[in-house]
Parts: structure tokens; sequence; C-alpha cells
DNA sequence: GGGAATTGTGGGTAAATGTGGGTAATCAGA
DNA sequence: TCTGATTACCCACATTTACCCACAATTCCC
């Protein structure tokens, strides 16, 4: 599974290197292969193996076209889910439709997310997070039922 | 099966591009034939290759015509359903009317959605996309009971 | 601490792709 | 049968993408 932090810089022609403690796993996993999507839940982008990613399409597929949630759902992230292939350098390419999404410029932060990567834009990561630690400091908000019997 | 999303542009003859990673595969599927036919959940148009289309026809044919919401279903889908091919260059002719119904003009979007794809006018995709992503991330739009346990 | 290998970054070039428009063939209506 | 409109095919251009090589920075090892 994948875990942890780095930050890396986008160049001009959008391209983005892949941290290589992570290449050999990807190669073995799907040969290099990768799907990015954006992530719907904040404003950041998701990457998968190919492996990784052909489960979560097999659950988006099974919901229904008559939800109106569910059917927004699969539009989303199956429409923005994009191919994308480990260069020679380990590097992938990310489209400008994604980065505007995601607000990405020169500084990217990706974080191993188990199955999958998240990127963020370095400064919208930073604020993000701030706001985060704020609010469980401040005991303002009310944790959610599942979390209340977590234990870390 | 087909994801990613493209933008492309109508040229003054209602001509649009297939993007050139899914020809390879529209050809082995039903040899460049294809289906377009209106989305009748959103303005939008759905493109399926022939093959694809034969499996919707069936069931859509097995629908009773004393359900009103099935007639009509069964009326619209395949009452708009035009057959299209691609050119030598890898392109589609889009009708008038199919255009009208989904208020495309020269920009489109197109959307890989598993089976088929979805067609949109790019504003009013935008639009679309907007709206529900803020439903989301506002937490008003509950979430259906089908997303409450999708883990992605 | 110094040298060598690995990793991250930048950019040039050639091929592939998307776009536009001219011209010939086809079709429908009068 | 003639005429006008629509559709299919062809060629040409501009942009984008993929592939390649090169350098800078970092890490690792002796």
């Amino acid at each position: 599974m994948f875990r942890g932090f780095t930050t890396l810089s986008v160049d001009s022609k959008g391209r983005m290197a892949i941290p290589s403690r992570y290449r050999e796993r990807l190669m073995e996993l799907a040969d290099g292969a990768l799907v990015l999507t954006l992530n719907p839940l904040d404003h950041s982008l998701w990457l998968y193996p190919l492996t990784e990613w052909e489960l979560i399409e097999a659950k988006l597929a099974a919901l229904s076209d008559f939800d109106r949630q569910s059917r927004r759902a699969k539009q989303m992230m199956r429409g923005y889910a994009c191919d994308c292939q480990l260069d020679s350098q380990g590097r992938i390419l990310l489209p400008v439709e994604l980065r505007d999404y995601a607000s990405i410029g020169k500084q990217v932060v990706i974080l191993g997310q188990g199955n999958k990567f998240e990127l963020w834009d370095e400064t919208c990561w930073k604020q993000q997070r701030d706001e985060w630690l704020q609010e469980v400091g401040n005991d303002n908000g009310q944790p959610s039922d599942t979390l209340k019997t977590l234990s870390l």
C-alpha cells in the first residue's frame, strides 16, 4: 500500500515525476499504467495504478443511472479519468483540465493513500491541512458517529 | 471500456473528430459503426459502438409499453437513434436535431462512460459539473444510501 | 568528506493528432 | 430531368504530444 508525502514540481509541459520509491511497485502492479481522475470530495486529484482503478470502475458501473447522485459520481469520476503512462524518466503528464480543477501550479504535493495517491497544489494543501487541524483542535467540528468509536 | 475527457470542436459542417485513442477500439468492436442518440436523463447525447447499442436496443425492447416511463424511454432513445460511421479522418457527423437537443455549439466535451460516450456542449457541461461539485462540497446534498457506503 | 550513482528537472525534435476547407458524389424535391 | 442542398472524400496546416538527450541536485557509499 502507498503512504508518505513528497513535494514535486510540474514543468512547463505539465509533467510531474513520480517519486522513485514508488516506481518499482507501479511497474509490478500494472506495468506503469496509471489512471488519474478528480477527487470529487476535495479539489484534488486521485492517481490509481490501472489494476486498482479497474476495481473502482466496477464499483461505479454498478451504480444506477436513475439515482441522480450516483449518475453524477459516475460521470465525474469516469468522465475525468485519464490514462497515464510512466515515461522513460518516470514522469506522467497531467492534462490541463485536471490541473485546472485542482488549481495545480508549479509545486505539487503527492500523498500516498493506500490503494491510490492524492495530488494537491502545494498552497491549497497547506491551507486545507491547517483548516482541518484547527477544526479538530477546536472541537467545533463534531466527529461523525463512525469516528467516535475509532481508536488510532 | 471507455473513460476520459476530451474537448473537441464541431466544424461548420457539424462534424466532430473522435479522439484517436478510441479509434482502434471502435474499429475492432464494430468496424467504426456507431449509434448516436439522446440521453433522456440529461440534455446530452450518448454514442454507442453499434455492437453495444444492439444490447441496449434489446433491453429497451423488453420494457413494457404499459409503464409510462418505460414507453417514453423507448420512444426517445430508439426514435432519435442515428447511425454514424467514422469517416476516413476519424470524424462523425452530428445530425442537426441531436445537436439542438443538447444545445451543442462549437465546443463539445466527450466523456468516456464505460460502454458508451457522453457528448455535452462545453458550456452546459461546465455548469452541470460545478453545480454537482458544489452540492457534494456543501454537505447539503445528502449522499444517497448507495453512496454512503462507497469507498473509492 | 569526496566521488559515483541515482533522481528530479528542463528542453529540442519528429511524429501524430485535431481542425479547416475545397471539390466531387449523392440525395431529395420540384 | 434539373436544381439545390447535403454528405463523403481528399489535402493542407497548426498544434500538441511522445520520445530523446542533457544537466543539476541529491543521495549513497566508500
